[in-house]
DNA sequence: GTGAAAGCGCTAACAT
DNA sequence: ATGTTAGCGCTTTCAC
């Protein structure tokens, strides 16, 4: 293994020196100097001992990303979380960073990882309010997470505006004639405020707003680790009686094809027989799904406002922390059908 | 930060007594002081500094995870990785490692990332033949490339029967009574021999030793990142002249899918129309094409022999260098049709 | 069974 | 502009 002492000793300089035109410090080293101690770093495939820096300036140049799951799944297979973190390490290391990754079922595994390595910083995916409050106590490097509804203050967060994605998809569908609308969702047992109940929010306040009712019955929760019967039992109850029902609203893409798929074994076909609008429009998503409309997030800006604070902490001095809430949009493709002029002049 | 100092001091103990109660060396240490020292650390949530364990040792129990591409590309995007990664990272986790994923586009990226690091083991994906081997005569530590048809000796390499997957194919393709078929993939510029031409030569071969021949015209290649065109391009030739052909046998359930929405658009219908076997399988691409037969690859089981073998390396001795090929199964849905039984026994 | 001390490769403060 | 040196926190050898 090569070292700053070989290189040193090979251009009859200290180590010092040659440590210095490393990190760039050409002003304490003469031009000819430097010169000639890179050659010899090329030369000699000379690579910086990262432990050693680390140790010696407590900084490892790590950025970690936690995944908060239950133990053993595999938490990259959900396509968002793959999405997002495979961006972010892109930007990662744009900034000569390195990534690693991390499950985490507690607490006490995130302190572990993070001060056991040095971490500059960390990234989170699905981390409990009461969670992300402790961490951020013991742990001071910058610290973002993200679609956290917390309500912690002094909390790095990057979300999106559910809620506007729920009246998003309220209006479109109010444009487009329905007036009878129901909701699907996956179940976020841990979580007091977070997506889901932002989404529906958002839907339910617009139709509130036009004094159209909604009962409890339309709103419909899925289990994510099982959806299927879920669906079927929304497929059976819709043929035995629709109570007029004409469109749905899902809180996610892929739940959206579940229940897409549900629909028409039962021989329901959309838009045809009934309307459904997504939420994500991830790229994955999209592709298996040309024609759902959806309400769609950018995950690409996601994650450059993501690294953009994270390394503006790191690096700059005292930025302080913010809560981010990114927009969203209705992606318009074929999956809500347009109903008489007549219907929705009626309101 | 709690060091081993400060343990060592609040026990009143040398840091060696504590060095060895952490690393389980008991036999050094008596059982009255492990438990005090034990409590203590517990106490003050000491946690030992990786980086420094590493400088002293050479040894991080850092995993690479190296994937290999475009610069700028969101390599986790695409599900195979994210399943495989995913599936990874719990595996190294659960034998007390750390998982760095690392995004390359170069031979020299790899060196520097493994050794600044001094990584315990690499796992690649999408490596080619040439750098495959520059790499391992560099770094001398467990290096596991997988789905690589290096002909290189002494490398580790994990990848499924990609030739087995082709004649499984062709064989169900027989059975179902189709005869004139066609075959659509991914071109892989990079690589001599790799997966799609194996995949293609395994179908192929079941058709020559049935006599059955298949013109040049029914290969059709599709560039990976920017398929439609080509897929139209099909479409409208099998519209305009299909020349018999019943079915596409197609290298990745991706493509598969792309396909099918492309002949649908132009109003043929799968299996109605035409037949198609994709291949891979993965969680995701079952999830949204519940209906295609396709030749599935058990990246769980894959995971795990790549798991295995990459900690028996580090841990054992001389642990050999193997070649593993995983086996496939063929799954039968929905996207094959039964042809008459005439057709089929005029082979 | 326990401790002292050298050393891993590097940075940074201080001398020169 | 260059060199000397004291750590950073840990493991490990060797003496006791």
């Amino acid at each position: 293994m090569v070292t700053l002492k070989d290189i040193a000793d090979e251009a009859g300089v200290s180590i010092a020196t040659v440590s210095n035109v490393i990190n760039g410090n050409l002003s304490k080293v003469s031009n000819d100097n430097a010169k000639r101690i890179r050659a010899i770093i090329e030369n000699r495939h000379y690579v910086p001992n990262s432990s050693a820096r680390t140790l010696a300036v407590k900084s490892s140049h790590i950025i970690a990303g936690i995944l908060m799951g239950a133990q053993g799944a595999n938490m990259l297979k959900d396509p968002y979380c793959a999405e997002f973190f495979g961006e972010l390490v892109g930007a990662v290391q744009d900034r000569g960073y390195y990534f690693m990754v991390r499950y985490v079922t507690s607490y006490d595994e995130v302190i572990k990882s993070l001060r056991s390595w040095n971490v500059d910083g960390a990234v989170f995916i699905g981390t409990s309010e009461v969670y992300s409050r402790k961490i951020q106590e013991e742990i001071h490097i910058p610290l973002i997470f993200t679609d956290s509804y917390t309500t912690q203050q002094n909390i790095n967060n990057v979300g999106i505006d559910d809620f506007k994605g729920g009246v998003l998809a309220a209006e479109y569908f109010l444009k487009m004639g329905h007036r009878n609308l129901s909701f699907v969702g996956y179940t976020y047992p841990l979580m007091e405020k977070s997506v889901v109940p932002e989404r529906l929010g958002g839907f339910l306040s617009v139709f509130k707003s036009h004094n159209i009712e909604m009962s409890d019955k339309q709103f419909f929760y899925v289990p994510e680790s099982a959806p299927d019967d879920c669906l079927n039992n929304i497929a059976s109850q819709l043929m035995e009686d629709n109570g007029g029902i004409t469109g749905f609203f899902v809180s996610a893409d892929k739940l959206a094809f579940a229940l897409i798929r549900t629909l028409s074994n039962n021989g329901i076909k959309v838009p045809q027989d009934i309307s459904v609008i997504g939420f994500d429009d991830l790229s994955i998503t999209s592709d298996f799904m040309p024609g759902l409309t959806t309400i769609r997030q950018n995950i690409s800006r996601k994650v450059q406002i993501v690294a953009d604070l994270l390394f503006r902490q790191i690096e700059g001095d005292n930025v302080p922390p913010v809560n981010t809430m990114l927009d969203v949009e209705l992606i318009e493709r074929g999956s809500v059908k347009f109903l008489s002029k007549k219907r929705k002049e009626n309101t």
